[in-house]
DNA sequence: ATGGAATTCACTGAAAACAGTGAGTTGAAA
DNA sequence: TTTCAACTCACTGTTTTCAGTGAATTCCAT
């Protein structure tokens, strides 16, 4: 008879709390510890020393703190929290990017139901796991390499934006021209524009509504 | 000892349906009556005779067939079906729109664990029901107006986009230039332009990505 | 220590978007 | 029937974005 698993839950929206809490009762081995309805009640949670858990299931798209930004709080803090990302968005470099920011599970909200019991099982004991529409994502971009269930080969961690890039595009969907970055980010216009250059190319798309698009797509906004 | 309302539930979040249905439960006088992942499983649903429910809650963002899609059904075909709306938006756009489409009922997705069942309660009666996010998203822009609990004047429903300014909206989240557009829509480039500077004014944004966003936002595209 | 990525700046020319203004047509509602 | 909103087109000028090319710096990792 071992312990149970402890989850921490945190997600925006309450109702999709309460399924998951729904859900994960009917397993015996696992408990739920605690919920967040914010990035910064999982932070504050977290920071407490009495206050763990095993695994925590984090919504990446919450107002003013998100996902992204719980993960990064726990890596400058060296917090070795075991994550399971449920997210609404299957795109490759939001898987990218969580996983370099040393999240272990990737769930999408549309498969939650059925894979969230596993997925809480494989992390636990300090697998990953990533749900089969995520899988099937990437395999498509694979080309005839074997993956093994439920794993992501390291290969996919590659051609992120850059800091500066990531900044500039944010700034773009706040409207502003290449002036106004110039003048917020204190950079001349050409460094500005440059950047734009390069977020077209490795986001292949055509235009700063591309772009736009591409950042609210993968909750970069 | 009168008899349970009747409730159907549709989001492509099993999860979240997962969430609705446990809050259900603990209503005696709620009953769900069966749930959808897809648009048009609801319209199947609802096609058939036999299947019918007292309240729809419906998901605007569903893939291939929406929220709005499936109130059109219902508009056209002349089906009286109470719908409550669940959103993760709070734009007064949407609800406008949604409630041109004769629904009765629009929560956020934030608010929805503690409002459901009074929604579901008010709205079964033949009444209006708002959650409080909402609501207050339109007191901000009534100025001084008396708003009767719940209830949303009829002055909201104004001021929205043309048929042709849609079109050109969703072209431009597509990434379509200007020329491209007057070539898909066999019109004039300065036609085009005039509805881009009409878009502009209208939704009162700065540029193309201003405008995308607000078609993403608000589920246009 | 050396190559590479990230960051920064510069110049040019072409294409596209934005701003302002004006005006003709049509079709439906008051 | 007349009024009004939607739709359509036109011209001008300014601003911004896009495309291509090149190059200097810093800092990290092999």
């Amino acid at each position: 008879m071992k312990e149970k698993i402890h989850v921490h839950v945190a997600d925006d929206h309450k109702i999709l709390i309460e399924g998951i809490i729904a859900v994960i009762n009917t397993d015996k081995d696992i408990k739920i510890k605690g919920y967040s309805l914010t990035g910064q009640e999982v932070i504050d949670w977290f920071s407490k020393k009495r206050n763990t858990a095993d695994v925590l299931i984090l919504d990446i798209s919450m107002p003013i703190i998100d996902g992204f930004q719980v993960l990064k709080y726990f890596k400058n803090n060296n917090i070795d929290q075991k994550v399971i990302i449920l997210s609404s968005y299957d795109d490759l470099r939001i898987i990218q990017e969580v996983l370099s920011l040393g999240c272990k599970g990737y769930i999408s909200k549309s498969e939650a139901g059925e894979h969230i019991l596993n997925a809480i099982k494989s992390v636990s004991k300090g697998d990953q796991y990533f749900s089969t529409d995520i899988q099937s994502a990437l395999l498509k971009s694979l080309s005839g390499e074997i993956v093994a269930k439920g794993k992501i080969p390291d290969k996919f961690l590659i051609d992120s934006l850059t800091e500066r890039e990531l900044h500039v595009l944010k700034l773009i969907t706040k409207q502003y021209s290449s002036i106004q970055m110039a003048e917020a980010m204190f950079l001349s216009i050409y460094t500005i524009e440059t950047y734009r250059k390069s977020l077209l190319k490795k986001l292949n798309v055509k235009n700063s509504v591309g772009l736009a698009m591409y950042a609210f797509k993968n909750k970069i906004v």
